[in-house]
DNA sequence: CTTCATAGTGAGTGACGCTCACTATCGTAG
DNA sequence: CTACGATAGTGAGCGTCACTCACTATGAAG
């Protein structure tokens, strides 16, 4: 019966999910972000200038959700409709200058955050961990679990 | 520069996250809960039967939010509001039968999926991801991120 | 030019968090 | 025993974020 160790094992993820769930939605509000406003703007600046249909489809959420998102994010500065180049229906969702500054800020942290976390952890550790990890992630694409990137 | 290694490390660590919590949210409507009410029993699984006011603090949200999360599963039947012994002013939440029949069943898949995950994984692989997820926890808690338990 | 598809929004709903004001009850100090 | 402050819970109301459905404006293709 391993069951014990692989619930021991499935609990410490979970924590783990929980308690970086928490921190990444912390401190947002400092910056004057939501995490779903937050979501937008990371994706904003994988895909670049974008159509908000765009935006809809990588985040997996309806355009009409988008339109709040952007509405939001636009009322406070962080980003602006420009025109669509070839079709007047769409806008081409861009960020502002400070928005611009508040993702390479969110960058920036996120950099330090691994740092933090493992620039004291002995490597042989955390090659193991990476190698777990690793497994797992393909375990949970095996099962249907597919990354949204 | 190790930057890149931990920053691939944290990504890995984001997305099983994402992962997980996607997963975990999905299939609860199909048992008609959403992942609120099913925090609130998991919370009551641990506690057993209580006053609201201790799972608002078990649950670090605000009573009036607990309130309205006992409101949904008095309604749907998973829950049921008790006197509570020598206090007329609080309720004692208690499990109903299909309250109880849907956290043994939460439990269940917990352990399925806990099986799911790491059967196949070699056992020394497995304790290198346990050992690197265990310095991670340790090094978060230092942080000041602490379990909620 | 007519017809069908597409981009986005208005209107309305529901879950889930919050605060503030209020009621009912408890507990304790006179 | 009574008055007073603390506590448990709720009503009212707000903000975010997800959804659907119906609609407008525009694009694209016959």
């Amino acid at each position: 019966m391993d069951d014990a160790r692989f619930a021991a094992g499935l609990d410490r993820i979970i924590l783990l999910t929980v308690l970086l769930n928490d921190d990444m939605n912390r401190g947002l509000a400092a910056d004057g972000l939501t995490p779903s406003r937050t979501s937008l703007l990371w994706t904003l600046r994988r895909l670049g200038p974008s159509a908000q249909k765009d935006l809809a489809a990588a985040m997996k959420i309806a355009p009409r959700t988008v339109t709040g998102l952007v509405d939001g994010l636009v009322a406070t500065g962080f980003v602006s409709r420009e025109a669509y180049p070839d079709d007047r229906r769409a806008f081409l969702v861009t960020f502002t200058a400070k928005g611009l500054t508040a993702i390479e800020k969110l960058e920036a942290d996120q950099r330090e955050f691994g740092r933090q976390l493992f620039a004291a952890m002995p490597s042989e550790r955390f090659d193991g961990l990476m190698a777990g990890l690793d497994d797992v992630l393909a375990t949970l694409h095996a099962l249907g679990l597919r990354s949204p990137f």
